[in-house]
DNA sequence: CTAACGTTTGTCCAATCGGTCAAAATTTGC
DNA sequence: GCAAATTTTGACCGATTGGACAAACGTTAG
C-alpha cells in the first residue's frame, strides 16, 4: 500500500521538517515551476546538496508537502455533521474556514497554486476523494433543505461559495489589504469579515421588512 | 508620460497580438516565473529571436497583458451605478463578473497569478486606482443602506465576496468540474452558479417562513 | 579509541534559461 | 524592378536550473 514506514534518525526527522516549513514559503508564493532548490535550500539555511539528501528531488517535497495539506484542508468539511442545528453548522463550518485562511495562509495559496495551474498533481485526488466527500456532504446538506430547516438551493455551489470567500482572505490577501488601506486592513480585517460573511449566508442582502 | 504613441506596421500589430494570446495562455497557467520565452514563441508559432524581435524583454510582454488586462477587469465595477434599484444592480453586476469569468478565465487566472505572488508588479495600482474605484462604489452602496434598500453590512467585504464568489469559477475550474463529475460538469455549470449566487446574496440561508 | 554510519560540502554536469547579434529572407516604397 | 526597410533565423553567450558524486566531516555504539 502505503510508503513502509520509513525509519528515520532524530536529524532526519527535524531536517526534514525545517525544509518542508522552507518549501511551503517558496512554493506558496512562486509555485512550483517558479521556484528553484536554491531558494528552498537558502530559506532552510543549508546547502543544496545537504536539501537533496532528505529529498531526492523538487517534486518529492512538493508532493509530501501536497500530501500533508490535504489532510488538513479537507478537516473543516469532514466536520460538517448532521447533528445539531444545520444553521449553526453551516455557520460554524464557514467560521473554522475562515479560521484556516487566518492561521494557514501559506497552506491556501499552495492549494491555489496547484489549482490555478491545472492541477497537474492532485487531478486523482480531485476527482476521487475530494469529489466522493463533497457529494456526502452536499446529500447532508439536501436532507436540511428537505427537512425545511434551510432554504431550497444547489448544495455543490453552497460549498463552493464557502470555499471561495473565505480562502480569498488567504489567496487574495495583499489585494484585500491594499484595498481596505491601513486603517481598516489591519489585524480586525478577520473579524469584519466573519461578520458579514454570516450575514451574507444566513440572510442575504435583502432588507428586513 | 505614457508611451509615446509607437508606430507600428501592420505587421508588427499582428504579431504582437498574436504573443499576447500565446502568453495570456502561458502566462496565465504557469505564473510569470514558471513561464518561458521559448513556450510563449512555440504557442505563438514563431521563434524566440523572432519573438524577442517584438517584444525585448520577457517582462515587456508580461506589462503590456497586465495593463490590458485591468481596462477590461474593473470595467463591470465602474457600471455599478447609482441609477435604478440598488438589488437590480447587485444582482446585474455579480451576474457581468460571472460572465467574466466564463468568457475570459485566462484573465482571471493571469489576475489570480499575479495577486497570489504577492503583486510584485501591479501593487501600485492596487493601491491607488482599484482602492480609489472601490472606495468609491462602497459609498455608494452604503447610501443604497442608509437609505434602507439593502440590508446594511459591510460594503467593502460585500465586493471581495462578489470578486471571491465569481471569479472562483475560473481560478478553480478544475476543481469545481472534478468537483460536479461529467454530469453536472458541463456547460450547465455557469447557469447554475448563477442561479446559486442570485439566492445568496438576495435571500442568504435562512428558510422562508 | 575506533569503526561504522549518518551528515555536509565543493565540485561538477547537462539542460535550460533570458537575451544578443549578424546574416539571410522578405516586404515595402518608389 | 530595385533599393531600402522590415522581418526572420541560426548560432551563440553567460547565468541559472535540477541533480550527481565523491570526499570530508560528525556522531554514535561498542
Amino acid at each position: 500500500m502505503d510508503t513502509p514506514a520509513p525509519r528515520r534518525t532524530r536529524i532526519q526527522q527535524e531536517k526534514r521538517e525545517l525544509i518542508l516549513e522552507a518549501a511551503l514559503e517558496v512554493f506558496s508564493t512562486n509555485g512550483f515551476r517558479g521556484s528553484t532548490i536554491d531558494q528552498i535550500a537558502e530559506a532552510a539555511g543549508m546547502s543544496k546538496p545537504n536539501l537533496l539528501y532528505y529529498f531526492r528531488r523538487k517534486e518529492d517535497i512538493h508532493e509530501t508537502l501536497m500530501q500533508r495539506l490535504l489532510n488538513t484542508w479537507l478537516a473543516p468539511l469532514r466536520e460538517l455533521d448532521d447533528i445539531g442545528d444545520p444553521l449553526t453548522e453551516l455557520r460554524s463550518y464557514i467560521r473554522r474556514k475562515l479560521e484556516m485562511a487566518r492561521d494557514f495562509p501559506r497552506e491556501s495559496r499552495l492549494f491555489a497554486n496547484e489549482i490555478l495551474q491545472g492541477a497537474p498533481r492532485i487531478m486523482p485526488m480531485l476527482e476521487g476523494e475530494l469529489k466522493t466527500l463533497v457529494d456526502e456532504k452536499a446529500a447532508v446538506i439536501k436532507g436540511w433543505m428537505r427537512a425545511g430547516k434551510i432554504a431550497r438551493t444547489d448544495p455543490w455551489h453552497l460549498i463552493f461559495s464557502i470555499w471561495a470567500t473565505t480562502q480569498h482572505y488567504a489567496d487574495f490577501d495583499v489585494q484585500v489589504r491594499a484595498v481596505l488601506g491601513p486603517n481598516r486592513g489591519g489585524d480586525g480585517r478577520f473579524e469584519d469579515a466573519a461578520r458579514f460573511l454570516e450575514q451574507l449566508f444566513i440572510d442575504g442582502l435583502k432588507p428586513k421588512s
